[in-house]
Parts: structure tokens; C-alpha cells; sequence
DNA sequence: ATGAAAGCGCTAACAC
DNA sequence: GTGTTAGCGCTTTCAT
């Protein structure tokens, strides 16, 4: 019962008292120094092997001044709405990807009432660097402190001032611009939009694209409602769309979720997609795969995102040279909501 | 530009110096230790203040041999379906109840390729604690550690021999009664399940929840197909169970993803929901909320269970009294799903 | 109540 | 290549 397997973590010395080394060649051993002899590497191997060593991450932080700790920020507005898809599989890439590295994921939850503290904690020498993911994904008031810590955000910022920050995202005015073109080359011609917020560079992008399409089309670029990126919103986006009396037969919506707010706000007032109007979305979650019919969308590599915010860290932190922005692809993915209409 | 507000991270002798105190009364007040007296506190309480003092933690640990440190295991299996809306609450519940302490969340993707390693981080006295989160929730092979270190798991232990772990869970059998009662009372008698994996206790909970419920009416109990809880397998095993040609008049999908996929299957076959076939499912994640009709379904606290793991370990490794085993409570949302049909 | 001293386990010059 | 020597910044007896 209280068998001994395993009590007291065995120490660096006690590898090297095995092995019949100094404590500076194990400890050359464990950071795969160059300069050890391949015996003398063997028989350290050999003795952390039998000895079931693990090195104590605060010892070898506090003598190398370094953390092997990556902070994930998530401010607490945001952490409310974790369950975005969305934004749980950029997570879910970040720690993917960090654990094929040596760093440890640090997940922070950041209270908006009291950012000194999550400044502090980051400044005070605790992590390596910082991997700032937010809802609000323009925010980049972490940003000053990228010169004294390594950050990298999710999404563009928001404000030119901020722009020495390093970020990864997708061209969102593009992506919006290759729906919006979709739609018009199904047939549609009176084409709206939910947008985002447009204090989010996600929001305003994904507008600009849309209008870009529709001018360089020759349409009309002013059906525009405003929402927050819920489906609730998309819902009721939808319906002043539709009380405005204007003729509609198509909808770009910012967002998946949106775009599925807007499907039940249509299906409330007997109109069908893609029928009577024709559907798209963005992001490419199961809002827009699991709909019926299904939901025309921009797929983002969320998963992808993550892996590179962790990737474009690490490398920052190596010192290596990494450009700042960092724009992954997006995937235009055709679903039944943008079928073609039979010919009238 | 090179301005030097936020260098060289203060140290606890500087703020020694400047309170015109020892190190260890400092120490003292950092830990809010008893004895110190309040003009002693006040200086230093200024002294930290005025420097924006942060404790190193890798020093702090070093010396007091506790990490502050808690690690969020997440099976790699169980990381492809982070997003899973119920599992990414668990993690933001989790998320929220430690930043209200002082431990720090570490998460960690443990590869099932290599068990050890996650092992050995762990006893390597790296944290102070483990939360094991897995969508295999019943798989406890990690409660061996717990003799060694605090250890909560999100899921009760499926195996009788690993009872003595410490989880939060919801009582499945019990809220999976409730739900296909509900459908009892509502007018159903053809009760078919589509049940979750049986090897997960969720699975084999449920299903035996709703063969009591079934049983206590004098209901036939034996229409089952199994799904391993995604839409697709709902989907699927909706089919078969239609295939069958045994009349059904509802549904309870273990989960609500395999519920939307049920959904669809039904839809396919041109049966109508609550018209031909009530339906339920289990969750009270989006994808009963968001379906159309809103499915019927058993509200877990996801983020009330992350919270309450947290809770729980926090207390098991301050050595409080904790019970091996806490129960959160579910609730019944009805939604147009499980409409009563108008009377024959 | 407070200070002095001795490490916690490891890395990093620096000699050899 | 390898060992020796100092600490990294903090907590913690032990005196006082």
C-alpha cells in the first residue's frame, strides 16, 4: 500500500552520483548539449532512465532565467463565450501545437475589471511570451506590452497605431469578397448583409469585402444590418432586413451563427432558402453544417490559426525573424443554401 | 521609445530595502502570514506598490516546494473534439473558478502514443494538482497517480476498482429517466434510444436510465441502436432504427449532437418532429437549441461541473474533507420538439 | 514580531 | 569534454 514507486522526485544530483558524472554533464545531458562524450551522454541516459528523473521546472527556470511557459490570454468577456466554435478549436491548435515543444500551455483568464494584474503577472517574469486570443479580436491593448514580452495575437488589430503587433488571421475583406462573388454568379442580384460589429476589423473587413464585390458587380451595396456574431442577433439583423420592405434574394451574414439566426428568421416569415432567398454564412462551423439546408460558407482553418499563433511565438521567442502579419487561407464551402434557382 | 518603465522585474529584496525591512518580513506579507505588525505591512504593502513588485514564481516554488500549478489533462483522442460545446465549457468553468485563486491553469495535451511522458510531468512534482477531462469520461487510467497526487475527474470511473478517484460528474441514469418520462407523459409509447457508446459511463447510464423509465410504464424497452455521439452516427442509427420497420412515435439521442443528427435522418425520410416523432436529447448544448424544432433536451452545468472540479481539487490539495464523489444537478428543457401531438 | 542564514534544484561561466 | 563555483529569488527554521 504504501509502496514507494513513486515518492520523493529524484534530483539532478542523484543522476549524476549514479552515473559517476558531475552534476554539469547531466545537466549538458538533459538540454542535449553538444560538447558530452557518448559514454559519459550513455550512462547519464542510463541513470535518469532507472531513476525515473524529471527535472524541476522551477529550479531550472529560476538558474536559467527562462519559463518554458506560454500564457493563452482570454479575456473574460470573451471567456463567456468559449463555447464559440470558432474560438475553441484556435485553442484547441494552440495546444496542439505547443505540445510538440518543450513549452507549457498557460491558460489565463483576464478580468477586464483588473488588467494591472494580468500585466503584472505577464511582465513579472513568469512566462516566455503571450498568445492573446479575444472575441473582440481588434483589441489589441495587450500590445504595449510586446516590447518587453514576445506576443502574438489572434486577428488583425483594429487600430493603425497598434500595428507593430505580430497577429495571425485570414483575409477577411478577400474571403468576403469571394462569397459575396458566389452569390452574384448564382444569380442573385439583390444581395444584403449582416454584418459584424464594425468596431472588429473581422466586421468592418468582412463589409468592405462585401461592398467590394457588389461595386465591382454593378449592384447595389446598401442593404446593411448590423449584429453581434449571435444567432439571435443574425435573427433579428434578419427581420429589419426584411421590414424594410426592400426586395431581397440573398444574405451574406458575417458569421455562421448569424447566418443560422437568419435562416429561422426567414423560415418565421414562410420565405425559403435557398428558394425564395439564397444564404451565406462564414466561419465554417457546424452552425452552418448542421442547418437545414445547409449553409453556404467561408471555412477558416481555426484550427490552423491556433497552430500557427503557437508556432509564430515560438519562433519569436527563438529570436528568429518572423514577418508580423501571418494570413492563412480560407475555403469557400458550397451548401444547398446557395443553390441556383430554377430558371424563372 | 526605450523608455524603462517596465524592466528588470523587481525583486523581493529591493522591496526589502525600500520598506526599510528584512527580506523574510516581505515574505511575510506577501504570504499574509499572522505575524506582522501593520506599520511593518503598510510599508511594504507601499514598497511593493510603488515598484509593481510580482513574486517570481519559479523562485517561490523552488523554496516552498508547492508549484501553484494545476494541470488540465485532456486526452489528445478527446482534443479533436474540443470543440464539443460541452467539453469547452467543462475547460471554461475550470478556466474561471482558479483565476479566483492562485493556482494557474496548465493545460496539457497528453498523447495516448506516450502515457509516460504525461505521467512523469506530473509526478515530477510540476503541479500541485490534476483535473483529467476526458470525452472517454469512464477512463480513470490516470487514477493510479492519485495516491501520489491530488487528482478530479470530470466523469465518473467506469470500473468498479478505480472507485476510490475523486470526480464530478451528473447523475446520468437518474436524468435520462426524467427525460423519457417526460416523453411518457406526453403521449409517446414507441420509445426508441439511441444510446451512446457502451463503454463510456455516460453511455451505458443513459441507456439505463431510459430502460427504467420504459420498464416502470410497461413499455417495450428494446428498440436500440448505439452512436458514438456526433451528428453523423445520429444520423446513422436514426436510419437503422427506422430500417427496422418497427413503429417508433420518439427518439431520445444520448447526446444532443446525435439529436440534430436524428433529426435529419427524420427530416429525410419525410417524417415530421413533433408530428410523427417526438425527440429528445441530452446536453443542452446548440445543437438542440438551434435545431429546428428546439429539441427537448437534459441541461447539464458544464460550467458548473468545470467549477466544481476546480473547487474540489483546490480543497483536496489544501487537505480538506472532500467527497470521492460530487453530483450536479441537470434540468429539463422542453422544447417544440417533444410537442404533444393534437389528439387523434 | 523580526532578522540572519541556509538552502530549494538547477544552469552557467569559468577553469582545467 | 568535464568539474568547480556561484548564484537565480524566494521561503523557512532558528535565534533574538
Amino acid at each position: 500500500m504504501n509502496n514507494d514507486t513513486a515518492t520523493a522526485a529524484p534530483t539532478l544530483e542523484q543522476v549524476a552520483a549514479l552515473a559517476g558524472v558531475s552534476r554539469s554533464t547531466v545537466s549538458r545531458v538533459v538540454n542535449n548539449s553538444t560538447k558530452v562524450t557518448s559514454d559519459a551522454a550513455l550512462a547519464v541516459q542510463r541513470a535518469i532512465e532507472s531513476l525515473g528523473y524529471v527535472p524541476n521546472r522551477a529550479a531550472r527556470s529560476l538558474a536559467s532565467r527562462r519559463t518554458q511557459v506560454i500564457a493563452l490570454v482570454v479575456p473574460e468577456s470573451t471567456a463567456k463565450v468559449f463555447a464559440d466554435p470558432f474560438f475553441a478549436s484556435v485553442v484547441q491548435g494552440v495546444a496542439l501545437r505547443l505540445a510538440a515543444t518543450e513549452y507549457t500551455l498557460n491558460m489565463v483568464i483576464a478580468s477586464e475589471a483588473t488588467p494591472e494584474k494580468t500585466r503584472r503577472y505577464l511582465l513579472g517574469g513568469n512566462v516566455d511570451g503571450a498568445l492573446i486570443v479575444s472575441h473582440h479580436s481588434g483589441d489589441h491593448s495587450y500590445a504595449r506590452l510586446g516590447s518587453s514580452l514576445p506576443i502574438v495575437f489572434g486577428g488583425r488589430p483594429l487600430a493603425a497605431e497598434e500595428e507593430g503587433s505580430y497577429f495571425v488571421d485570414v483575409d477577411n475583406a478577400l474571403s468576403a469578397r469571394t462569397i459575396t462573388e458566389h452569390l452574384i454568379e448564382t444569380g442573385r442580384r439583390e444581395i444584403a448583409i449582416i454584418a459584424g460589429r464594425q468596431d472588429m476589423p473581422a466586421g468592418a473587413d468582412r463589409l468592405s469585402g462585401w461592398r467590394v464585390a457588389l461595386e465591382a458587380a454593378g449592384l447595389d451595396a446598401s442593404r446593411i444590418e448590423i449584429g453581434d456574431f449571435s444567432p439571435r442577433d443574425g435573427a433579428e439583423a434578419m427581420r429589419r432586413l426584411l421590414d424594410s420592405g426592400r426586395p431581397i434574394d440573398a444574405v451574406f451574414a458575417s458569421n455562421d451563427q448569424m447566418a443560422a439566426g437568419a435562416l429561422s428568421a426567414l423560415r418565421e416569415r414562410g420565405l425559403s432558402v435557398p428558394g425564395d432567398v439564397a444564404l451565406a454564412g462564414f466561419d465554417g462551423d457546424y452552425f452552418a453544417e448542421g442547418a437545414d439546408p445547409g449553409i453556404t460558407t467561408m471555412q477558416q482553418p481555426s484550427i490552423g490559426l491556433g497552430e500557427k499563433m503557437a508556432e509564430v511565438l515560438v519562433r519569436l521567442i527563438a529570436g528568429e525573424e518572423v514577418d508580423r502579419a501571418t494570413y492563412m487561407p480560407t475555403e469557400l464551402i458550397v451548401r444547398g443554401s446557395t443553390a441556383p434557382r430554377p430558371a424563372v
